[in-house]
DNA sequence: GCTTGACTTGGAGCGCGCTCCAGCCGGTAC
DNA sequence: GTACCGGCTGGAGCGCGCTCCAAGTCAAGC
């Protein structure tokens, strides 16, 4: 399978596939007569967990270490699955930040819809307050 | 309250600040008899919120729109409403990816810890397999 | 009076992670 | 044959979001 399949299939783009090889993520492929890179099924694996990597914003520096280790073979088993486990952790870390976030939006929404309820009633009809910021700090109610 | 004061408790950093003054996300404040920034206690408020906006990955463009809105006043409530929604939504979204990334992750630490359960255990038994990619076809169970 | 330290400015620099480009080549379809 | 497409290379460029810097000012403490 040539590149544009390959990136098609695993979810990163052509260039990115070129660069990831050019910075060492990627072995080289063999080429076919014309010179193309030609890929098979098996890097395709490998290929899609990267962009998966890349999806849940591992650094291109960690993704590069885990590529190496994995290069070396099964010796470094114990040293993926300790990169693994500790980008487990951030992902959850960063799950807690976001459930956070979600709450802050949900009470300042909460807050807003209650100056203007007009949104999908009617026009308007009140107006003022000037809040946002301010939003914080309301009746102690959570 | 001048500007290292502010930046402590709104978790920015003076720089940032600054900068966020310069392209008009943050009101320019007030100086004090020296020039220097002086901050109210209101101010921290939307510092904060800018922070969290920030933790959140709001794009910094779309925190300038925000930023716009809030500072026309009133009217613009129901547009900051919908970039509210609109950015919960993002949130809950990304919170799914990461969850399904989780997922992955969890399916090749188990995979590579039925490779090698030295670890924590004792040396080492078995290895080969030669994985990685192809931690994603196995028994289907999920 | 002098030192210290927090602040001021405008602008340059940076790390990330691609992304795009020019200019070229080879294979395939009509 | 020739048009077109998809790929090749090396290297430049980019958008983001700060971050850092030099050189200067001011206020307070000793």
């Amino acid at each position: 399978m040539r590149i544009g399949t390959f990136a098609a299939r695993s979810g990163l783009s052509p260039d990115t596939i070129r660069y990831y090889e050019r910075i060492g993520l990627m072995p080289p492929p063999p080429r076919d007569t014309a010179g193309r890179r030609s890929y098979g099924a098996d890097e395709l694996a490998w290929a899609s967990f990267l962009c998966k990597l890349q999806v849940m914003d591992m650094p291109i520096r960690d993704r590069l270490a885990y590529g190496r280790l994995r290069a070396e073979g099964d010796a470094t088993v114990g040293d993926r699955l300790a990169i693994l486990e500790l980008h487990r952790a951030n992902l959850v870390k960063r799950q807690a930040e976001i459930a956070d976030c979600v709450a802050v939006l949900d009470a300042k929404i909460d807050h807003y819809r209650r100056l203007e309820p007009a949104r999908e009633t009617a026009t308007d009809e009140q107006g003022s307050t000037h809040d946002d910021g301010r939003g914080g700090r309301r009746p102690r109610r959570r």
